[in-house]
DNA sequence: GCCGCGAGGTGACACCTGTCATGCGTGATG
DNA sequence: CATCACGCATGACAGGTGTCACCTCGCGGC
């Protein structure tokens, strides 16, 4: 019997996975939660086999939940279930350590396959996603980040000057090496860009 | 038995709900749809009682299939199911006539009840949201809204006159205008300030 | 006919932005 | 010790942006 953990924010999704899951008689589900904070409890609490979660979620991400478990050492294996194909999510998630990383996108059957294979000590990798995750590296780095997620709200460059303890010449040459990394017109563009890639 | 045609891009989410409303003993879903498009042919060709759709899809998002279908005079009664609490999705499914509003994040049980409700001529509308829908109506022009799209893709000014025919000036008025009207500092808010309220 | 109105446009001004050259510490590396 | 890279800053310039006052043209109402 495989025990497993799920970690969702959506409660329609999270609920109707939970059930289907239980359908399965190998496998079951001990816990669900709606954020990575509630779920790394109910892996203390529980020990599971798996760790199947979402990453876009309040509180603490998927991607956070499997650095921290890992930290921890904890048993449990972890199976990410996103719904964006974002090159840098995947290479984050094999950084921290996860076991599994498939798209809600795949029809739902693949989903339980994955939980057992993933349980049976294989690595489960979406494949078209797997070319992908290492052909394009994130170039940017921390402060490029931050200012790019400030800009990315609409903050002007003296706001984000004021935001962070920067100057305003700073900020600007920041971005500027930001856009210029990115291949962008301007920050707008660069912060889409980089969102969508999974970078921010 | 009430026949019903569901219309939902994630295929994990939608194979979800198909198994689950399949359970359902006065159920029968005969068709599920990855977008608009495809949901409109099903409902053409099943006429069923009741149709479950997302908004945000490929191809033809649920409040253009809601319109279409009233355009149709199709018997079928529309039931939107969504992720995004933003008022002024609400406010156009209201305006397309549809039957019912849930949002995803409620728990799934509803799901089943709700179309029960909206098959009997109920309309079922999430009470979180029901308050807010009318409370802040859309204080966009068309123009406005065609041009903060264009602004949140990061296309400066003239590139933006160039897109639409009109002069760069006329451009930077209208992006003014939805400034001011939303209460922002600059086209990157305001363009996010929309987005989240649904008037985008 | 003419009045008003709204869509679209012009021009000017202060400020923000993107680009680039250049400078100054500090800590690592030879 | 020298120097080299790196993080942070400055200054200057062209061009984009936000704001405002004002113009023009077409059109429906009176």
């Amino acid at each position: 019997m495989l025990k497993l953990v799920l970690a969702e924010d959506q409660t329609m999704l999270r609920e109707a996975l939970t059930s289907l899951l239980g359908l399965e008689a190998d496998i079951e589900v001990a816990g669900a939660a709606s954020n990575g904070r509630e779920a790394h409890d109910l892996v203390r609490r529980h020990d599971p086999d798996v760790v199947v979660t979402d990453i876009e979620m309040p509180d603490m991400t998927g991607l956070e939940l499997a650095a921290l478990l890992k930290r921890d050492g904890a048993r449990a294996r972890v199976l990410i279930v996103t719904t964006f194909d974002r090159p840098g999510y995947l290479r984050r998630a094999l950084e921290a350590g996860v076991a599994g990383f498939i798209m809600k996108d795949g029809p739902s059957a693949n989903l339980a396959d994955a939980v057992r294979r993933v349980a049976a000590g294989e690595r489960v990798i979406a494949p078209e996603l797997a070319t992908r995750a290492w052909s394009e590296a994130d170039p940017l780095t921390d402060a490029e980040r931050r200012l790019l997620r400030l800009a990315e709200a609409g903050l002007e460059s003296p706001a984000i000057a004021e935001a962070t303890g920067l100057a305003r010449g700073t900020v600007r040459n920041y971005l500027h090496s930001a856009i210029s990394k990115l291949g962008a017109a301007n920050r707008v563009e660069a912060a889409r860009l980089a969102r969508e890639k999974g970078w921010l």
